[in-house]
DNA sequence: AAGTGGTCTAGACCACAAC
DNA sequence: TTGTGGTCTAGACCACTTG
């Protein structure tokens, strides 16, 4: 583990913890210098990623600052999966598995190749709070990973990945639209309205450049929500 | 302007001219330093910026590659105005000022307090192509910009903050929700049926921590899309 | 072996804010 | 004046990839 990973995790742990409340001021670049006795790059590396990651804010002549923070829906711009959404917020979740099976990529995710491009589907429906309210569909493309018999219940996909098969996910490419639920999305959500959906499709990349896979995670539009962060460049 | 900053945005405008097609490699570290006459983290820092937009991927080993990207549709995950949007992706846009008034920051965003927050209301329409797509609804605090009487048609909100007020935009704090279009949207965006409503709310922040503006977003289900890149932590 | 990116150091000077 | 964050330097060692 790198120098500044281990020190912005403890700070992140601690700010979690209520240690640094919001409002209050981190430790300076040279307390944290003295604390942890690096390089001030080194320190400001780990508080530069908080400020990323949008906990904190740094004003000059002042000091570090944790910001006032609801993060309890929906994340768009970062990568993560349901299941770390769900263990991160707490909700009663549940996934059932409806289906693995091949298929090619559907045309609908308009990666630029002409060629079919061979994958595993696997649709789950995601409930919080015993609803049904997102469908996943995953395409994991073969060229990556040849074979999936089984996800067990307790894996999510991106842990599949790192930790089984020891990729690494680098980033996605996301897009979100909004439809009006089809035929499927009423039988599988149980609805029995007309319902606008919001529809999420993304390819996930490895950090050699590899596409490993594309997803289409359908939404309830009454239950999304996203909380968003975002800088000025 | 730092130096990192104008290496950045010069790499930038070679990536964006097709200097550097997609796929091909940037220089490398100790190419830059050279070029620049520039130390390494100074160099490091300036494609690192490029590696946070989404435009460039580093592999250790092989080098900095072009990502192949269509950014073209609306932005989520940065603070960006409209103007600048439309200018970035050269659409035919118009504005229509719809309304200035004094008005209290409504209750829907939120903020934590109980005190009403006195502020000037801005009532936008936005055209794509002769369309209207977007409504927007400024609330700019009182506190921070005391009064605004008129807005340049040749100016966008955040353009009046910047150049004319000297202050300096921060980051913001977005949700994104469906809600189903009233009566006023339907109103100002012609509408016959029903149809959905991508609202995007925000809180934007200064650089010392006050909030300068509220901003309603309201947006044609059926003419949203948004495009993200977003990196695995 | 040579080139690349990833991390880290021990300084330095600056601008800004608070006292 | 002191403390803060912002920028920058000139090195260093490492891990990884490619020839």
């Amino acid at each position: 583990m790198n120098k500044y990973q281990i020190i912005h995790d403890e700070l992140l742990k601690q700010i979690n913890d209520g240690k640094y409340p919001e409002d209050t001021k981190l430790p300076s670049d040279f307390a944290l210098m003295n604390r942890y006795h690096v390089a001030r790059e080194t320190s400001r590396k780990a508080v530069a990623m908080l400020v990323d990651e949008g906990y904190v804010m740094r004003i000059k002549g002042r000091g570090t600052f944790v910001i006032n923070q609801n993060r309890y829906s929906f994340p768009i711009s970062h990568v993560e999966s349901y299941r770390e959404l769900a263990a991160r917020l707490n909700f009663n979740e549940r996934t059932q598995l409806d289906a693995i099976s091949d298929k090619d990529v559907p045309l609908v995710f308009d990666y630029g190749g002409q060629m079919p491009l061979p994958a595993t589907e696997i649709v789950r429906i995601r409930y919080l709070d015993n609803e049904p309210v997102i469908i996943d569909r995953d395409y994991v493309l073969k060229d990556v990973v040849p074979e999936i018999k089984s996800l067990s219940t307790s894996l999510s996909l991106f842990e599949l990945f790192e930790q089984k098969l020891g990729l690494v996910i680098s980033y996605a490419k996301k897009t979100i639209t909004i439809e009006t639920a089809n035929t499927l999305d009423r039988q599988l959500m149980s609805l029995t309205e007309p319902m606008s959906i919001v529809v999420i499709r993304s390819e996930t990349f490895l950090n050699d450049g590899r596409i490993v896979s594309f997803t289409e995670s359908r939404h309830r539009g009454d239950r999304f929500k996203s909380v968003e962060f975002s800088r000025r460049h």
